[in-house]
DNA sequence: TGATTGACACCCC
DNA sequence: CGGGGTGCCAATC
């Protein structure tokens, strides 16, 4: 029951910059667990409970809200991003390059 | 206690 | 270059 690592996950979203977003694989590769990709995604699927972390940040590696699906909206997903200045259409973010929030990078020091 | 799933990612064909 | 299959780590049933 390894809670720590979700706990670390919930970290690194939570500081996750409005206008932001980041992937699975930055998370788990700045947590030095790089193949624990689809954990972190588990662990966002807890973290949905948690109204302090914006999951709604959180997409695969293409920037695709592939777990929209698991919120209670339809599209609840994708009003949040869009309400925070994030483009996303079909599912998609636009410009998924330069709003992506590498953790590795932006906090490879702290 | 054991097996399967899962909001992904990478390798191989 | 594109598509399909396997692998990883932890949680849940």
């Amino acid at each position: 029951m390894e809670k720590d690592f979700f706990l670390r996950v919930y970290e690194v979203v939570a500081q996750v910059p409005c206008g932001r977003v980041t992937s699975y694989g930055l998370v788990a590769r700045y947590l030095g667990a790089p193949r624990s990709s689809r954990v972190v995604g588990y662990a966002m699927t807890a973290a949905v409970d948690r109204d302090d972390i914006p999951t709604h940040r959180v997409v695969n590696r293409i920037g695709v809200l592939t777990g929209k699906h698991h919120f209670p909206g339809t599209n609840l997903m994708q009003q949040l991003l869009e309400s925070e200045g994030v483009k996303v259409v079909n599912d998609q973010i636009q410009e998924f390059d330069q709003i992506v929030w590498d953790p590795t990078i932006e906090l490879k020091n702290t």
